[in-house]
DNA sequence: TAAGAAACTGACCGTTCGTGCAGTCGGTGC
DNA sequence: GCACCGACTGCACGAACGGTCAGTTTCTTA
């Protein structure tokens, strides 16, 4: 296996459970079976292994939120939005747990900053395309308040509750926008 | 000047600002114009003033979550719980960054886990206590949802779109549940 | 198959971290 | 005025960090 690729990978789980700043790059070689020199070789620095791994995650971002948007009606299309979602989220807890990490905290936010610009924008637009076709009035409040729902319910289902019950919240929250 | 108190107000606005694991004691110390061995003495440890730092904040969150559930009808309460909370938000951004930090960041969320624990599941009993008296059916999902809402809106105001329509959204909201 | 480029190694460097500890200082009770 | 105590200082230590670089191996291509 290609070990850029390798690298990549094991670093993109370390630092999602682990955090960026308590994930010393000697652990990362040291998972990934490969010098610390060749970090430097690919990425540059540790920031530039980081930036690489939020781009790679945005790609992903981006796959969920292209939906072919022309024949379907916007509810089934925020349905099928909502859909890809959880799904994800359940079936990747790290992924999620990487991106609140990295925008959250302080430093990384600043080492990405015109990644997580570019990103967010991106989000906005395509949901707010949606919302349009919907009630063009109040699309721009409605698109903030959907991202911020399921922002909401990715933060409390991973790090605050429990026993947080994703099912209803998917069950119900599906119903609302039907 | 107490300097315990200094240290701890000190310390409470570098880790919001710079993120805990990016704030070594040593610039602590230097803004609070205080010895590093002072830190050992009141708090033990780096760890130990960090939870000093998230009690005093949980104390305020009690305290902008116990309001008087006697004669007011429920859906006056999640107003007046409304106002409280975006009044908050405007007021103190560092101190919604610091919650978001400590809880998100892997490292953090281990050392403060008791802690988190107790205050999310107050602010559960506090919020589910409302909606059972409007629907009590449904009332543990609308009080996750309406949490999570909550914390998206703190999410994305603080972290991710600069042009935020907080003012848009808190007069949607507050609407909403009137 | 020669030779240059790219992938890769591992020892090493300078720095910074949190913590421990010996010791100073000022106040308080006896 | 003596004994004591908590607040407080500041240095020193070992560990760990990210990054560098000379050197080796592997791949590419002509």
């Amino acid at each position: 296996m290609n070990k850029r690729e390798q690298l990549i990978e094991i670093a993109t789980r370390l630092f999602s459970e682990r955090g960026y700043e308590n994930t010393p790059l000697s652990v990362v070689c040291e998972k990934a079976n490969v010098s610390k020199g060749l970090i430097s070789h690919h990425f540059k620095s540790k920031d530039g292994l980081l930036r690489e791994i939020f781009l790679k995650t945005t790609k992903l971002i981006v796959g969920i939120n292209t939906i072919d948007n022309i024949n379907q009606n916007p509810n089934e299309q925020l349905v099928e939005l909502l859909e890809s979602f959880f799904s994800q989220l359940e079936a990747d807890k790290l992924f999620f747990q990487f991106n609140m990490n990295v925008i959250v905290q302080p430093n990384t936010r600043e080492v990405l900053d015109d990644l997580i610009k570019e990103r967010s924008s991106f989000i906005f637009k395509k949901t707010k395309e949606v919302f349009d076709k919907i009630d063009s009035k109040n699309s721009l409040v409605k698109s903030h308040m959907f991202i911020a729902e399921l922002d909401g319910i990715a933060l409390n289902y991973l790090g605050v509750y429990r026993d947080f019950p994703l099912k209803q919240i998917k069950e119900y929250i599906i119903k609302k926008y039907t």
